[in-house]
DNA sequence: CAGCATCCATTACGATACTG
DNA sequence: CAGTATCGTAATGGATGCTG
Protein backbone atom coordinates (compact mmCIF):
# COMPACT_ATOMS: atom_id res chain seq x y z
CA UNK A 1 0.00 0.00 0.00
CA UNK A 2 0.64 3.95 -0.62
CA UNK A 3 0.14 5.30 2.69
CA UNK A 4 2.18 6.93 4.86
CA UNK A 5 1.55 8.17 8.35
CA UNK A 6 3.23 7.39 11.61
CA UNK A 7 1.58 4.31 13.45
CA UNK A 8 -1.66 6.07 15.36
CA UNK A 9 -1.90 9.31 13.17
CA UNK A 10 -5.50 10.00 11.54
CA UNK A 11 -4.64 10.42 7.89
CA UNK A 12 -3.19 7.92 5.84
CA UNK A 13 -0.93 10.42 3.70
CA UNK A 14 1.41 12.70 5.34
CA UNK A 15 3.74 15.11 2.97
CA UNK A 16 6.17 15.64 6.05
CA UNK A 17 7.31 12.38 5.01
CA UNK A 18 9.89 12.36 2.55
CA UNK A 19 8.62 9.26 0.75
CA UNK A 20 4.33 9.83 0.91
CA UNK A 21 3.36 10.42 -2.83
CA UNK A 22 1.25 13.11 -1.79
CA UNK A 23 4.64 15.33 -1.31
CA UNK A 24 4.56 14.88 -5.05
CA UNK A 25 1.02 15.82 -5.78
CA UNK A 26 1.44 19.30 -3.55
CA UNK A 27 4.55 20.12 -5.61
CA UNK A 28 2.00 19.60 -8.88
CA UNK A 29 -0.17 21.80 -7.25
CA UNK A 30 1.56 24.18 -5.54
CA UNK A 31 4.79 24.47 -8.05
CA UNK A 32 5.14 27.70 -10.05
CA UNK A 33 3.12 26.76 -12.98
CA UNK A 34 1.32 24.31 -11.23
CA UNK A 35 -0.77 26.95 -8.90
CA UNK A 36 -1.17 29.34 -11.73
CA UNK A 37 -2.72 27.01 -14.37
CA UNK A 38 -5.43 25.86 -11.66
CA UNK A 39 -5.86 29.32 -10.90
CA UNK A 40 -6.48 30.29 -14.61
CA UNK A 41 -8.53 27.43 -14.70
CA UNK A 42 -10.43 27.92 -11.74
CA UNK A 43 -12.79 30.91 -13.92
CA UNK A 44 -13.39 28.05 -16.56
CA UNK A 45 -12.67 25.77 -19.16
CA UNK A 46 -9.74 27.07 -21.26
CA UNK A 47 -8.11 26.03 -24.50
CA UNK A 48 -4.11 25.71 -24.61
CA UNK A 49 -2.93 28.97 -26.19
CA UNK A 50 -5.55 30.82 -24.18
CA UNK A 51 -3.87 29.20 -21.03
CA UNK A 52 -0.42 30.30 -22.13
CA UNK A 53 -1.90 34.03 -22.45
CA UNK A 54 -3.45 33.76 -19.29
CA UNK A 55 -0.11 32.37 -17.32
CA UNK A 56 2.55 35.44 -17.98
CA UNK A 57 5.67 33.40 -18.60
CA UNK A 58 4.82 30.25 -19.51
CA UNK A 59 6.64 28.33 -22.19
CA UNK A 60 4.53 26.24 -24.65
CA UNK A 61 6.79 22.96 -22.63
CA UNK A 62 6.30 23.93 -19.14
CA UNK A 63 2.74 24.61 -20.01
CA UNK A 64 2.10 21.11 -21.70
CA UNK A 65 4.34 19.16 -19.09
CA UNK A 66 2.31 20.73 -16.76
CA UNK A 67 -1.35 20.41 -18.17
CA UNK A 68 -0.13 16.05 -18.35
CA UNK A 69 1.45 16.18 -14.73
CA UNK A 70 -2.47 17.71 -13.44
CA UNK A 71 -4.61 15.56 -15.52
CA UNK A 72 -2.53 12.49 -14.56
CA UNK A 73 -3.36 13.24 -10.97
CA UNK A 74 -6.88 14.14 -11.91
CA UNK A 75 -7.07 17.49 -11.20
CA UNK A 76 -7.71 18.50 -14.87
CA UNK A 77 -9.69 17.09 -17.34
CA UNK A 78 -8.47 17.52 -21.25
CA UNK A 79 -11.42 17.43 -23.76
CA UNK A 80 -10.29 17.20 -27.41
CA UNK A 81 -12.06 17.60 -30.57
CA UNK A 82 -10.70 15.93 -33.39
CA UNK A 83 -11.69 19.15 -36.20
CA UNK A 84 -9.05 20.59 -38.03
CA UNK A 85 -7.73 22.69 -36.92
CA UNK A 86 -7.86 20.87 -33.78
CA UNK A 87 -9.27 22.22 -30.27
CA UNK A 88 -8.48 21.15 -27.23
CA UNK A 89 -10.05 22.85 -24.10
CA UNK A 90 -8.67 22.06 -20.45
CA UNK A 91 -11.17 22.14 -17.84
CA UNK A 92 -10.99 20.90 -13.76
CA UNK A 93 -12.38 18.25 -12.56
CA UNK A 94 -14.58 17.92 -9.20
CA UNK A 95 -11.62 17.54 -7.19
CA UNK A 96 -9.27 20.16 -9.06
CA UNK A 97 -12.22 22.72 -8.31
CA UNK A 98 -11.93 21.58 -4.92
CA UNK A 99 -8.15 21.72 -4.58
CA UNK A 100 -7.97 25.04 -6.84
CA UNK A 101 -10.56 26.59 -4.27
CA UNK A 102 -8.46 25.92 -1.21
CA UNK A 103 -5.32 27.45 -3.70
CA UNK A 104 -7.33 30.46 -4.72
CA UNK A 105 -7.63 30.84 -0.92
CA UNK A 106 -4.50 31.08 -0.45
CA UNK A 107 -3.58 33.26 -3.60
CA UNK A 108 -5.69 36.04 -2.79
CA UNK A 109 -4.56 35.85 0.92
CA UNK A 110 -1.34 36.61 -0.67
CA UNK A 111 -2.04 39.13 -2.83
CA UNK A 112 -4.07 40.64 -0.33
CA UNK A 113 -0.88 40.72 2.08
CA UNK A 114 1.43 42.42 -0.35
CA UNK A 115 1.57 45.75 1.07
CA UNK A 116 2.81 44.26 4.53
CA UNK A 117 5.18 41.86 2.65
CA UNK A 118 7.25 44.56 0.85
CA UNK A 119 7.25 47.08 3.96
CA UNK A 120 8.68 43.76 6.18
CA UNK A 121 11.00 43.51 3.60
CA UNK A 122 12.59 46.82 3.52
CA UNK A 123 12.54 46.56 7.12
CA UNK A 124 14.30 43.87 6.86
CA UNK A 125 16.90 45.08 3.94
CA UNK A 126 17.63 47.70 5.58
CA UNK A 127 18.31 45.98 9.36
CA UNK A 128 21.30 44.01 7.38
CA UNK A 129 21.57 46.28 3.83
CA UNK A 130 23.07 48.60 6.58
CA UNK A 131 25.89 45.92 7.52
CA UNK B 1 4.83 52.09 -6.97
CA UNK B 2 4.79 48.02 -6.59
CA UNK B 3 1.14 46.83 -7.63
CA UNK B 4 1.00 45.36 -10.99
CA UNK B 5 -2.85 45.04 -12.02
CA UNK B 6 -5.02 46.26 -15.39
CA UNK B 7 -6.08 49.40 -14.99
CA UNK B 8 -9.20 48.57 -13.31
CA UNK B 9 -9.42 45.83 -11.76
CA UNK B 10 -10.21 45.46 -7.85
CA UNK B 11 -6.51 43.88 -6.52
CA UNK B 12 -3.31 45.82 -6.87
CA UNK B 13 -1.24 43.02 -7.02
CA UNK B 14 -1.66 39.95 -9.88
CA UNK B 15 0.28 36.73 -10.21
CA UNK B 16 -0.94 36.23 -13.27
CA UNK B 17 1.05 38.81 -14.04
CA UNK B 18 4.81 38.15 -14.88
CA UNK B 19 6.44 41.11 -13.23
CA UNK B 20 4.74 41.10 -10.16
CA UNK B 21 6.06 40.68 -6.69
CA UNK B 22 3.19 38.66 -5.41
CA UNK B 23 3.94 35.99 -7.58
CA UNK B 24 7.76 35.88 -6.11
CA UNK B 25 5.87 36.03 -2.45
CA UNK B 26 3.64 32.97 -3.33
CA UNK B 27 6.76 30.97 -4.87
CA UNK B 28 8.23 31.41 -0.81
CA UNK B 29 4.97 30.42 0.24
CA UNK B 30 4.27 27.43 -2.03
CA UNK B 31 7.77 26.17 -2.60
CA UNK B 32 8.73 22.88 -1.87
CA UNK B 33 10.45 23.87 1.43
CA UNK B 34 8.58 26.87 2.18
CA UNK B 35 4.92 24.95 2.01
CA UNK B 36 6.37 22.26 4.47
CA UNK B 37 7.88 24.72 6.79
CA UNK B 38 4.65 26.73 7.38
CA UNK B 39 3.29 23.91 7.90
CA UNK B 40 5.05 22.59 10.37
CA UNK B 41 5.18 25.97 12.37
CA UNK B 42 1.71 26.24 12.38
CA UNK B 43 1.42 23.95 15.14
CA UNK B 44 4.26 25.98 17.33
CA UNK B 45 7.07 27.37 17.26
CA UNK B 46 10.13 25.12 16.74
CA UNK B 47 14.02 25.54 17.09
CA UNK B 48 16.80 25.16 13.86
CA UNK B 49 17.07 21.65 14.11
CA UNK B 50 13.50 20.05 15.03
CA UNK B 51 12.10 21.71 12.58
CA UNK B 52 14.73 19.64 10.15
CA UNK B 53 13.80 16.83 11.94
CA UNK B 54 10.21 17.61 11.73
CA UNK B 55 10.36 18.69 7.50
CA UNK B 56 11.71 15.13 6.75
CA UNK B 57 14.35 15.42 3.69
CA UNK B 58 15.52 19.16 3.80
CA UNK B 59 18.78 19.84 3.83
CA UNK B 60 20.33 22.21 6.16
CA UNK B 61 20.93 24.87 3.41
CA UNK B 62 17.45 24.98 2.09
CA UNK B 63 15.93 25.00 5.45
CA UNK B 64 18.25 27.88 6.22
CA UNK B 65 17.47 29.56 2.76
CA UNK B 66 13.75 29.02 3.08
CA UNK B 67 13.59 30.65 6.43
CA UNK B 68 15.64 33.25 5.46
CA UNK B 69 13.35 34.39 3.00
CA UNK B 70 10.02 34.06 4.69
CA UNK B 71 11.53 35.53 7.60
CA UNK B 72 11.91 38.96 5.08
CA UNK B 73 8.65 38.39 3.92
CA UNK B 74 7.38 38.58 7.48
CA UNK B 75 5.93 35.51 7.51
CA UNK B 76 8.01 33.95 10.45
CA UNK B 77 9.99 35.49 13.25
CA UNK B 78 13.14 34.65 14.26
CA UNK B 79 13.65 34.41 17.88
CA UNK B 80 17.74 34.13 18.83
CA UNK B 81 19.05 33.52 22.58
CA UNK B 82 22.85 34.65 22.59
CA UNK B 83 23.38 31.82 24.94
CA UNK B 84 25.95 29.07 24.72
CA UNK B 85 24.98 26.82 23.00
CA UNK B 86 23.34 29.04 20.99
CA UNK B 87 19.25 28.63 20.77
CA UNK B 88 16.96 30.14 17.97
CA UNK B 89 13.32 29.60 18.19
CA UNK B 90 10.85 30.18 15.18
CA UNK B 91 7.36 31.03 14.88
CA UNK B 92 4.71 32.40 12.60
CA UNK B 93 4.01 36.18 12.69
CA UNK B 94 0.32 37.21 12.87
CA UNK B 95 0.46 37.61 8.73
CA UNK B 96 2.52 33.86 8.41
CA UNK B 97 -0.52 32.55 10.79
CA UNK B 98 -3.13 33.94 8.42
CA UNK B 99 -1.03 32.53 5.14
CA UNK B 100 -0.35 28.98 6.80
CA UNK B 101 -3.83 28.33 7.81
CA UNK B 102 -4.75 28.53 4.20
CA UNK B 103 -2.02 26.57 3.06
CA UNK B 104 -2.49 24.14 5.53
CA UNK B 105 -6.37 23.52 3.97
CA UNK B 106 -4.81 22.97 1.46
CA UNK B 107 -2.29 20.75 2.19
CA UNK B 108 -5.16 18.63 4.23
CA UNK B 109 -7.27 18.64 1.14
CA UNK B 110 -4.39 17.00 -1.10
CA UNK B 111 -3.86 14.35 1.34
CA UNK B 112 -7.05 13.51 1.90
CA UNK B 113 -7.87 13.26 -2.29
CA UNK B 114 -5.03 10.80 -2.44
CA UNK B 115 -6.22 7.68 -2.88
CA UNK B 116 -8.61 9.55 -5.99
CA UNK B 117 -5.42 10.96 -7.61
CA UNK B 118 -3.52 7.97 -7.05
CA UNK B 119 -6.65 5.95 -8.72
CA UNK B 120 -6.37 8.17 -11.26
CA UNK B 121 -3.15 7.72 -12.00
CA UNK B 122 -3.56 4.15 -12.18
CA UNK B 123 -5.98 4.98 -15.08
CA UNK B 124 -3.94 7.83 -16.69
CA UNK B 125 -0.70 5.13 -16.98
CA UNK B 126 -2.85 2.42 -18.15
CA UNK B 127 -4.19 4.04 -20.65
CA UNK B 128 -1.14 5.35 -22.21
CA UNK B 129 1.22 2.67 -20.84
CA UNK B 130 -0.54 0.21 -22.94
CA UNK B 131 0.74 1.85 -26.04
C1' DC C 1 23.44 24.07 18.49
C1' DA C 2 22.86 27.03 14.61
C1' DG C 3 24.44 28.19 10.96
C1' DC C 4 27.61 29.97 6.44
C1' DA C 5 30.80 28.94 2.37
C1' DT C 6 32.11 26.10 -1.31
C1' DC C 7 31.88 22.67 -4.74
C1' DC C 8 29.50 19.80 -7.83
C1' DA C 9 25.61 16.96 -9.85
C1' DT C 10 21.15 17.19 -11.25
C1' DT C 11 17.29 19.24 -12.79
C1' DA C 12 14.31 22.77 -14.49
C1' DC C 13 13.61 25.80 -17.80
C1' DG C 14 13.40 28.57 -22.22
C1' DA C 15 14.34 28.99 -27.16
C1' DT C 16 13.99 26.96 -31.30
C1' DA C 17 12.57 23.88 -34.81
C1' DC C 18 9.36 20.58 -36.38
C1' DT C 19 4.70 17.58 -36.85
C1' DG C 20 -0.33 16.31 -37.43
C1' DC D 1 -4.11 25.16 -33.31
C1' DA D 2 -1.96 22.05 -30.28
C1' DG D 3 1.38 20.15 -29.35
C1' DT D 4 6.45 17.05 -29.42
C1' DA D 5 11.68 16.85 -29.74
C1' DT D 6 16.09 18.55 -28.93
C1' DC D 7 19.54 21.39 -26.95
C1' DG D 8 22.15 24.67 -24.06
C1' DT D 9 22.00 27.24 -20.06
C1' DA D 10 20.46 28.79 -15.57
C1' DA D 11 18.86 27.62 -11.23
C1' DT D 12 18.30 24.11 -7.56
C1' DG D 13 19.74 21.40 -4.24
C1' DG D 14 22.76 18.09 -1.62
C1' DA D 15 27.34 16.90 0.56
C1' DT D 16 31.05 18.45 2.96
C1' DG D 17 33.89 21.19 5.85
C1' DC D 18 34.29 25.15 8.96
C1' DT D 19 32.85 28.87 12.56
C1' DG D 20 31.00 31.16 16.82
Amino acid sequence: MTACSEEHEELAYNVFAKACPSRGTLEHVTGRWGALTLGALHEGSLRFNELRRRVDGVSEKMLSQTLHALERDGLVHREAQPTNPPRVDYELTPLGREIAGRLLALIESVEGSMDEVLAARGRYDEARGAR
